[in-house]
DNA sequence: ATGAAAGCGCTAACAC
DNA sequence: GTGTTAGCGCTTTCAT
């Protein structure tokens, strides 16, 4: 029979069959595999696109042995930061470089036990020791890169990190030079090896100086009433702060309203910053210091590195650094009444 | 030769091979087809996950000529809103319950023609008019489902659509209760029908009650500084402005502090409100009235109206609605002092 | 410069 | 209840 497949879509056999050569021939001229005559190359081409011909990706990977596609882990419990959102984007700038797709992996839904070989290999933006989809994907058979070292056992075949300990202290220094002498540290859990580091720098930031550790740690997506609390406890634990870091995203901003409710002026009598820039502490009143993790580039990175893993083009357990920033804004600048 | 693969993944036949049975009945035995004894399924189960067996999805996909993955467009511009992060999990969510993947389409990379085959069907967040991609996914082979419907000419497989008309009239007649006489808006620009209803429900709401039409409208992913500008010609449109309806998503957090600077008093001689709810809203001070558009329930019922779709459980061309609603904080809550 | 044939890993029709 | 066989649409040897 040659009867035309009318319901379906277009395949590559018909293709060839229009334009009157064999399947080989098609697949070569479509995909410019420089075998094929100028003359034929273009015949095919154009067959195929009056034919609105698409070619069938699962058929090419099945061949190929590669899914065009890598795997994004967002864990769901920081849903709401601007941060992931911007790293979601980097991540997908890098993979439709390379007409890579991103599939979303979220920790809401276990799935069946090895059943996520859609992809080639996965990055995992801060993945949370206790979670069990990541342990699940890091044990996968495919490549992985995390964003941050993975504080708990398994390995992931790469990482991308950022120096927090540095920033931190910079951030102190600026703090300090800015005239605070009493800092406290809203803390982010230590399940991520981000939040880990920043209270062991403070601590040491604190020790090395005398000073006592003014620290409440707060679990990641804890609601604003939280934030509100843990802070109201550390103004309570010493009424001498004068100086106020907050590492959870969104925290800073929670914290404004008990600070002015206790009386403190922020870039008067309280400096105040925030671990992890975003929108709103730009436009708070007044604008907040933060430190900026610059998460698209992250997610660039964490792809890129992925990429480079798959393509062999980077030993198993790379690790790279991605460089961040600290804005500094009228939060942390004294106004001269004080 | 009867050499098992050393390397790659583990497959059906190595697994049948193993476990003494067929390819079918091994196949059969792991999805549960209900033709194979209880005794082999056993067998091969546990055989399959001692050989840390795994499907592979390209050749699933292959024979069932369906991808299992759906796609998911998201607007560049709108990267930072905190509204599409949730709409995507919404998505997801769906999609994880069916097993489907879910994978992200950005408007940065224009893909070759034809080459998006790689889902079974996409869902688009608010299309933008103005973006090439979204025509070109319109006018794919796989169904479609948008959030809103498209203002352009491609015509979508399914809609989920919300009363926004009805919310905003809803919200301008809390703000006249509350004693607003002059109301402006601060609108989003009409390449989605979202922006293009919400300007013309304020025109005709105005219209209604001879009051002039005090409205600047604003590009979607503008700048805090064009945020700024535009509440500045607003005030200075009108100084009797004694209400403004911020519809760009962030807006009306960067405009406190314009309105503060103009000595206007928010809740006070001056009520301010958000198109668009979100948690910096929450936070400011005074929290500021919102419309809560249910992003994640919105991202939900696309991906259920696609797989419906899919299903041909919904005829081509089902619009369905989504029930969103008002938030009143003391934004919109006069002080007793005016 | 082009074709023919094999086969990626799986599922579904058809046997027994 | 289970095995055999035939493809899904493509890329890749190996022959011309």
């Amino acid at each position: 029979m040659l009867v035309v497949n009318t319901d379906g879509p277009v395949t590559l056999v018909e293709v060839a069959r229009a334009a009157g050569v064999s399947k080989t021939t098609a697949s070569d001229a479509l995909r410019n595999s420089g075998r094929v005559s100028e003359r034929t190359r273009k015949l095919v081409t154009s067959t195929a696109t009056r034919l609105g011909y698409s070619p069938n990706a699962s058929a090419q990977s099945l061949r190929r042995a590669s899914t065009g596609a890598i795997g994004l882990h967002v864990p769901e419990v920081l849903t709401r930061s601007e941060y992931y959102m911007s790293f979601v984007f980097g991540v997908v700038d890098q993979a439709a470089e390379r007409n890579y797709d991103v599939t979303l992996i979220t920790s809401k839904h276990v799935p069946a036990p090895g059943a996520f070989h859609r992809v080639d290999g996965i990055v995992l933006g801060d993945p949370l020791e206790t979670d069990p989809v990541v342990r699940g994907l890091l044990g996968a058979a495919v490549p992985t890169v995390t964003c941050e070292r993975f504080t708990g056992e398994a390995v992931p075949s790469g990482v991308v990190r950022s120096d927090h300990a540095a920033l931190l202290e910079r951030l102190l220094a600026h703090l300090r030079s800015a005239g605070a002498r009493r800092p406290a540290l809203l803390a982010s859990s230590s399940t991520t090896d981000w939040g880990n580091r920043l209270q062991q720098t403070f601590r040491a930031w604190c020790g090395e100086r005398d000073l006592p550790v003014l620290m409440r740690e707060q679990a990641f997506g804890s609601s604003a009433e939280v934030v509100r609390d843990n802070v109201r406890a550390l103004l309570a634990a010493d009424p001498a702060i004068d100086a106020l870091v907050c590492a959870p995203d969104g925290s800073a901003v929670a914290a404004l309203p008990v600070l002015r409710e206790a009386g403190r002026e922020v870039g008067g009598d309280l400096l105040l910053a925030a671990c992890v820039d975003s929108s709103p502490l730009l436009h708070s009143d007044p604008p907040i210091t933060a430190i900026d993790l610059h998460p698209r580039a992250a997610g660039a990175a964490c792809a890129q590195l992925l990429f480079d893993l798959l393509a062999g083009k980077a030993p198993e357990g790379t690790e790279r650094s991605l460089p961040i920033g600290l804005v500094e804004r009228r939060s942390t600048t004294r106004s001269s009444t004080f």
